[in-house]
RNA sequence: GGGCCGGUAGCUCAGUUGGUUAGAGCACACCCUUGAUAAGGGUGGGGUCGAAAGUUCGAGUCUUUCUCGGCCCA
């Protein structure tokens, strides 16, 4: 007798992972063999899966919700390249913008350098150059993940081809004639002439005028209400002849009085919040006055005003609306709305129809369409805007208040809101709105409630603002007839710029000739060129059109669109409604958002709360595949949560999971031997062997439902429980004894073999999506002369391996095995014994019950030395455990009374 | 401030149209094993289902309010 009869596992593959070093070796092997290449070629002419990326910022290290969100879309190519499909994934980035345009300018203020003395295609080249350097850096950080896809052609919204496209279907809304000139207010400095944003803004203390004025009520549901007037204060009375509208707030209370004191206001009626008449009467010091009638503010609903200006020719009427932003902090409870000075007012004013004019010019003077006060520049105009209420006996009250106050960061001079010419996109001129909802409905969400969240943004949204007065961008290719101010609309045009743009890209619109772009036939001196540029949100609207469209490896729709929950008002949006407005229908079929990433308490991840984790940390201590794991086993619909304690348990699983290989190439001695599973005898092996490929049938039918409702946490789970329940404490346990100590060529060995072999091959793939790495490093193994798991499909199971039948009496016998369990942890508990090896059991159970005990070897399903049947009359089953006689094989450790008779043990 | 979504063991998640004692895996504790060994097996403890009120014979599940958190908007 000699140990060298007993058939231990040997294996090369490595109980620990070491990820973060080996992964970057089999970066290299990917590299070498090209694998996105091999996986297009093995998916030639099949049904293409096509996820389109939606294209992160170029600028910054990549954070955890980045990784969440690429590894997630590699996950789901992964799954459809491995179900068969030609998967194809085409990472792109969204260069143009603000943030980018701040970062160069940051820079410039460091250097002392002015930006206003530099060219704008100079500034264009650094943003450009800026851009390009992060793609770099987010190649790498992505490619580390895992992330397969066509790195070398990746797609930009910043490449020539992009803004030459984005010019074109500019052109298709033009020539449409939904692409219209109209006007919203914008920080705006009148010493630099120029558009502010929100960055470039400093809060500085300024004195302001303020007036308490009132506006003559024309018509109210309210019989108290007629002949009264409503009150509002202000501290920008430069605004008051732009007033369109009066806001109140339909929960608050409010009041009206009649003023007794002498002066202007004597008898009349006034109506303010209940809550600010203190301070009112305070401000405009009234004495004497009778409370008529308190109301709600819902009562103000159809009230009709006069402007203060009435008999000076301002005649048209002032609606009341309600608005949520009116508060009780300061004021009447009463604003002053003018859509052209504020946003507020803008958005008020849009949803009820009232549409914001040019009132003040890029200088700060009133423009023509205010009247008496043209010419006139803002900043001087308050006291004569105070004169003129005077006069017409509409104020009660002026002064003044330092208050927190919007500076330019460069000149430091006061801001304010303009009304400047802007680009939309109506939603319903052309029906926008209504093609845009009919594709919602036509949009597989994952998960459903997205589409109710999209719906509802896209039913209430205001018309779509595409210009921006910037200049790192796609600039507007809009030219205006000087002399009758018409948009110029031709194809050929813009068909001109595209093909420009295509060959140099898009600076020259800045330095070159205007006429380069008007072509023959139409004269450059007759036409003022537009200097906006298109909103970044256009451009990536739009990547469908330059990448899907025109990308003979890719199709248009796109199969799925996958992004964070933000992007229903972002991406998923703008995509939406570019396609509708030029394709009648959205540009994907499917849309899958997820969540965001918060730390282990549910709270978002911030540097104040030092909560922080970079996906470089993860990488560093656990590998990529232990992030994977994390991404697969979360659920998406939701926030996922993630911090040290949370990656310790998946990389905990990780090890099970491991361990589970590590047992199987151990056991078939690191050689794979793949088979044709439809000419297995399933009949001619062990039940047990039977019972096996019956679970492994349904565990697989299971994972291809979770698989079609990319409900990847559960099918993860199920994968870890049956290598945790179905494999590790189950079947492995039980045939370690056959693989041990049975001679190699004996039949149930061989059988147990043929098991591992298929489930070795089935959890590779099923894994495969997920660990990309460590099913490699496998892979590689076993596989010397074959290029990648990820080029294999998933396994397709014949159908006779399910057996119902059996499975239901196997479950039987595993309630029978729980109670031989039980029984034996009582004995251990009281240290008779140690070993179940050591354990003989009794097992009394009735006649009929003991047909399914008929050629089934318990003491191998219990791992015992014996196991005696007894009857009972009882219809329980009752298990006894005593310690076993005689003496251990040295071999198979089994206790027999007499020698060995087992054919190696002998 | 408004709209939407969410809160089930320490953790990740199940929980059908309301219906026995709310489940799984991991983690934890104890025991066993030392031929998967920085592994493996067995047994076990652990939950006021965010809180309160209501509807109902019966609520994790339905309603309302509150609270905490997230996204979007202002």
């Amino acid at each position: 007798m000699s140990k060298s009869q007993i058939n231990l596992p040997k294996t090369s593959f490595s109980m620990r992972a070491n990820l973060p070093t080996k992964e970057p070796e089999i970066l290299k092997l990917w590299q070498n063999i090209n694998l996105y290449d091999e996986l297009r070629n093995s998916r030639k002419g099949e049904e293409k899966f096509v996820l389109h990326d939606g294209p992160p910022y170029a600028n910054g290290n990549i954070h955890m919700g980045t990784a969440l969100n690429k590894i997630l879309k590699d996950i789901i190519v992964r799954f459809h390249q491995m179900d068969g499909k030609d998967s194809v994934y085409v990472p792109g980035w969204d260069c143009h913008g603000l943030p980018i345009e701040w970062k160069i300018e940051e820079r410039y203020k460091k250097n002392k350098k002015n930006k206003s003395e530099v060219p704008i295609v100079e500034f264009r080249k650094e943003c450009r150059a800026f851009a390009e350097k992060w793609i770099d850096v987010h190649k790498d950080q992505f490619k580390r993940l895992g992330v397969v896809g066509d790195w070398e052609n990746y797609y930009s919204t910043m490449s020539y081809d992009a803004e030459a496209q984005i010019v074109r279907e500019l052109g298709k809304f033009l020539k449409e004639g939904s692409l219209y000139r109209g006007f919203k207010p914008v920080l705006w400095s009148t010493v630099e002439k120029t558009a502010l944003a929100d960055a470039e803004v400093e809060y500085q203390d300024h004195k302001s005028d303020t007036i308490y004025t009132s506006f003559p009520v024309k018509f109210s549901n309210i019989k108290e209400l007629n002949e009264s007037n409503i009150i509002i204060w202000t501290t920008t009375p430069w605004t008051i002849p732009a007033n369109k509208a009066l806001a109140y707030n339909e929960s608050l209370d409010y009041l009206v009085i009649e003023i007794k004191d002498n002066g202007d206001f004597k008898d009349k009626r006034i109506i303010l919040a209940e809550s600010l008449l203190e301070s009112v009467l305070k401000d405009c010091e009234i004495k004497d006055f009778k409370n008529l009638k308190k109301f709600k503010g819902k009562e103000l609903k159809g009230t009709i005003c006069k402007h203060p200006f009435f008999e000076l020719g301002y005649t048209h009427e002032i609606p009341m609306l309600d608005a949520r932003f009116v508060t009780t902090e300061q004021g009447t409870g009463i604003v002053h709305c003018a859509p052209s000075h504020g946003p507020d007012d803008f958005n008020l004013c849009i949803n009820n129809g009232i549409k914001a004019v040019e009132t003040v010019d890029g200088d700060g003077k009133y423009t023509n369409n205010v009247s008496l006060f043209e010419g006139i520049h803002i900043f001087k105009s308050n006291p004569i805007i105070i004169e003129k209420l005077k006069e017409q006996k509409r104020l009660l009250a002026n002064g003044e208040l330092i208050h927190s106050y919007p500076h330019s960061w460069r000149s430091k001079a006061p801001l304010v809101h303009r009304a400047t010419p802007q680009w939309f996109i109506s939603m319903d001129s052309h029906k926008l709105r209504s093609k845009a909802l009919k594709a919602i409905d036509e949009t597989i969400f994952y998960p459903s409630k997205g589409k109710e969240r999209l719906k509802s943004m896209i039913e209430t949204r205001p018309d779509w603002c595409v210009s921006r007065q910037r200049v790192w961008g796609v600039p507007l290719p809009i030219f205006i007839n000087k002399k009758n101010k018409q948009i110029l609309v031709d194809d050929t045009v813009f068909e001109n710029i595209a093909q420009i743009y295509e060959k140099e890209g898009s600076d020259c619109w800045f330095s070159d000739d205007p006429q380069k772009f008007l072509g023959n036939r139409y004269k450059a001196e007759d036409y003022e060129k537009l200097s906006d540029i298109v909103e970044v949100w256009f451009d990536s609207g739009s990547t469908h059109s330059f990448v899907l469209e025109k990308r003979k490896d890719l199709k248009w729709p796109a199969s799925m669109y996958l992004e964070g929950s933000d992007q229903h008002r972002g991406w998923f949006h703008s995509s939406l409604l570019e396609s509708c407005g030029t394709r009648d229908r959205a540009p994907f079929e499917t849309i899958l958002s997820h969540g965001f990433v918060v730390d282990g308490k549910g709270l978002k991840m911030s540097k104040s709360l030092g909560n922080v984790i970079a996906p470089e940390d993860i990488l560093k201590k656990y590998g990529a595949d232990i992030l994977r794991i994390w991404v697969a086993s979360s659920n998406y619909d939701e926030d996922l949560r993630i911090d040290y304690s949370i990656l310790d348990q998946h990389a905990e699983s990780y090890r099970k999971i491991r361990n589970t290989f590590r047992y199987l190439l151990g056991n078939l001695n690191d050689s794979f031997e793949s088979m044709d599973l439809s000419k297995l005898e399933v009949n001619k092996l062990p039940e047990l062997e039977q019972f096996m490929l019956h679970k492994i049938h349904k565990l697989n039918l299971n994972f291809g439902k979770y698989f079609k409702n990319y409900d990847f946490h559960n099918l993860y789970k199920e994968l870890l429980n049956f290598c945790t329940v179905d494999l590790s404490a189950f079947y492995f346990d039980i045939r370690k004894d056959t693989l041990y100590c049975d001679p190699i060529e004996s039949e149930k060995r061989q059988s147990t073999l043929v098991l591992l072999n298929i489930i070795l091959d089935a959890l590779l793939k099923w894994f495969a999506p997920i660990l990309t790495f460590t099913t490699e490093e496998i892979y590689q193994l076993i596989s010397e002369n074959k290029k990648s798991i990820h080029l294999e499909k998933f396994l397709s199971f014949p159908k006779q391996f399910e057996n119902l039948e059996l499975s239901l009496k196997w479950e039987r016998l595993l309630k029978i095995r729980d109670a031989c369990n039980l029984s034996i942890e009582q004995k251990r508990a009281n240290k008779e014994i140690g070993s179940s090896l050591e354990a003989a059991l009794i097992i009394k159970i009735n006649e009929e019950n003991q047909n399914i005990l008929k050629g089934i070897d318990l003491s191998e399903l219990c791992i015992t030395s014996s196991v005696k049947i007894e009857n009972s009359d009882s219809d329980n089953l009752v298990v006894e455990t005593s310690k076993a006689k005689g003496e251990k094989c040295s071999l198979c450790w089994k206790i027999r009374n007499s020698p060995c008779g087992r054919p190696n043990c002998r």
